[in-house]
This record gives C-alpha cells, structure tokens and sequence, in this order.
DNA sequence: GCCAACATGTAATGAGTTACATGATTAG
DNA sequence: CTAATCATGTAACTCATTACATGTTGGC
C-alpha cells in the first residue's frame, strides 16, 4: 500500500470541531494535538489547497476588522466521510527514530560528561512538557466544553503524554545516578 | 541549520563496533537499535556510496565460500572523527508524529469498538517488542562481550524500551477499561 | 517609523519509502 | 528445478523542512 499522507487527516480532524484559516490552524494544532502531532505551514497551505482541489475542504474569504483578511476552511460532507474513513481504520505501524537513544547506545564512544548532559538535556525539554500538560489541561476545563465526548478523548492523550513524559524523566534520572555510582566505584 | 542525514551516523556508529557489507548492516541494525531506529536498503546502499565518497568509510571487495561475494565497509579514521563528533553532541529535538494518538483523540468520531480495536492492536505490537526484547537481552548476555563498557550503554536503551512498552501497554489496558465502566453506567 | 502579530504562500532541497530489477549460491 | 537466503543496487515518488517572499494592521 502507497503512504498517505498523514497531514490531511490532523487538518480535517480539526475543521471536524471548527471551522479555520490555514493560520489559526497551526495554532489549533500546537494548542491541542501539539505534544504528539506537529505541522508546519510550508506543509498546511499546499495540503488546504489539495484538499480544496478534491473538494474535501471549501473556503471563504472573509474580511476581518482591524486585522488582515483570510481564507475560512470549512470541511465538506465528502471531507466528513474520507476522515471518518480514516478515524476508524487502526493507525498504521508507527516508524520511530529516537536520535536519543541512538547517541545513548554508542555513548562508549563519548564521555561519561556527554552521556549525562545529553540525559539533562532530554529531563529539561520533558520537564518544560510536563508543564504544558498543565496548561492544555485548565484550558480545557475552563474553556465552555457542550460536548463531554470530546473532552475524554483529549483527556485520554494529554494523560498518555503525561505519563511518556514522566517515564522518561524517571528513566533519565535513574540513568545519571547510574553513572555516578560507577564512577565512584 | 540544516537537516543531518542521521542515516550515516546510524551506520558509521555499526561499522565503530565491527565492519560489515551493506546487506550485513541492515541485520546488524534490526538485531541491536532495531526497536528505536530502521533502515532500509534504498538509504543503507546509498548512503554507503555517499559515506565512501567523503573517504568516511572504504570499501573491500569479498569473495566468499558458499555464499556470493560482497563488499565490506570500514570506517576510516576521518570517518571516526565524524562519528565521534556526532555521538558527543546533545541530540536534536526530536519531532514525534504519534498516528495512535492522533486518531484517539479524533475518537470521538468513531465508535467505542474501533477505539477498543485501535488499543488492542497496540497492546499486541508492545507485547511482541517486549519479547524481543527478552531475546535481544539473552543474546547479550550469551555472547562474548569482551567490552563490558559496551555493553553498558546496550541495556540502557533496552532499559528504556521495556519501560516504553510497559508504560503503553499499561495505558492501553487502562484506556479500554475506561471504556467499559462508562458503557455500563 | 518600527515592531509584533496576523496572514498566505512558493521554491529548493533533501530525506525516506516502495517498487523494481538483477543475480549468486545452496539445500532439498 | 525451485525456493530461500544472500547480495547490491536504481528509479519514482512522496513528504517534510527551510528559507524566501510579500503584504496588512495596530500599538507604541
């Protein structure tokens, strides 16, 4: 089976919610799916444009007070039925490259210093994470929610990062006392 | 900056511990970092070429009993260089695209069963890493692994890779039993 | 006047994936 | 003879990233 390409669907799934501008999207996206799922507008406007050309997607141009005006996307009844297509299929065998644990696996060849800053480094960017978890998280509750379905789901993400988040700090941690006891051997 | 080709690092770091044919690389990288990093042969042979070109590895022509002939690579000494230079520094900011949760938090748009189904498959892929992990850690420890050093790093990033794949298993588990309390209210 | 935020795009490049194509050698 | 494993590559294609390019609007 060819790829497809993933983009498409991470813009349709939120013009399932609301309807947007390529601009507001990228900002949709880092505030909701951001931690797991990331895009880029040198990605968002050629795949808007192709799914308008599919008739996936319409847009409208709307003019806008005291700000420039804009394209509004608004997913269509075809667009309704190739994401939901898609949303129900099992998700495809995810191909991972931790460059980490790659860096990790040879640290023999660099030292015991490298191998604990590269670990401080990872604990920092897990750390900052954990405290955008915190934020989604009372934007979600204080933000108007009419749908209750919805919010479970992003719950069930933003708890799933949580614990990645978490785990790996854990796992660093225990690394670099690792090397401090060896060290003192 | 620009993008790193992070393919010929992978390779360079396999060649660090012994050479091997391109064929032979492609093994080596499954039955090591196999878990956390693949190639393939339309970037493993390439990226040969390219690596051979800059004089970061040389080639030697193999002819072989019972088998057909290859060509085996080695690092140079300016292909260490590279490499070392590499290993030592932080690693990049690593951008995850993590499809699973993508379509769990788009889930709200499917039925309760495919989001169970979604899980299930999930749970299978990680139990089946977690054996291989049991299997890559009795190679480890029945081969003779002169460098103990080495070996150090290896049960790191197994370390890591059961942790992962406990983790997600253990929240795949809870996520489907979430599902089944509230259908019974 | 200038900066920040809003807003939309294109071009160049490089990386990764899949399919294709070929051939050697051995075991059954 | 045939299948499996060993062995090396190329071509086509898609995808993602980065840099570039342009323009509006409002606030200081």
């Amino acid at each position: 089976m060819s790829r497809e390409n993933k983009t498409q669907f991470a813009l349709l799934g939120i013009l399932m919610y609301q309807s947007f501008s390529g601009y507001e999207l990228k900002k949709a996206i880092n505030y909701s799916i951001g931690f797991f799922w990331s895009e880029d507008y040198g990605s968002i406007y050629p795949v808007l444009a192709s799914l308008e050309k599919k008739g996936l997607v319409k847009k409208e141009y709307v003019h806008q007070e005291k700000k420039p005006s804009k394209y509004i996307y608004s997913i269509t009844d075809t667009g309704i039925k190739h994401f939901s297509e898609w949303v129900s299929r099992d998700a495809d065998y995810e191909k991972i490259r931790h460059e980490l644990l790659l860096k990790i696996f040879f640290g023999h060849y660099c030292s015991v210093e490298d191998n604990i800053e590269k670990l401080k480094t990872e604990i920092s960017f897990h750390e900052n994470l954990l405290e955008k978890y915190q934020e989604i998280r009372s934007h979600l509750s204080e933000d108007s929610h009419p749908n209750e379905s919805e919010k479970k789901y992003w719950l069930m993400t933003l708890d799933y990062g949580i614990r990645y988040s978490s785990m790996t700090i854990k796992w660093c941690e225990e690394m670099i006392n690792n090397f401090k006891e060896s060290r003192k051997e």
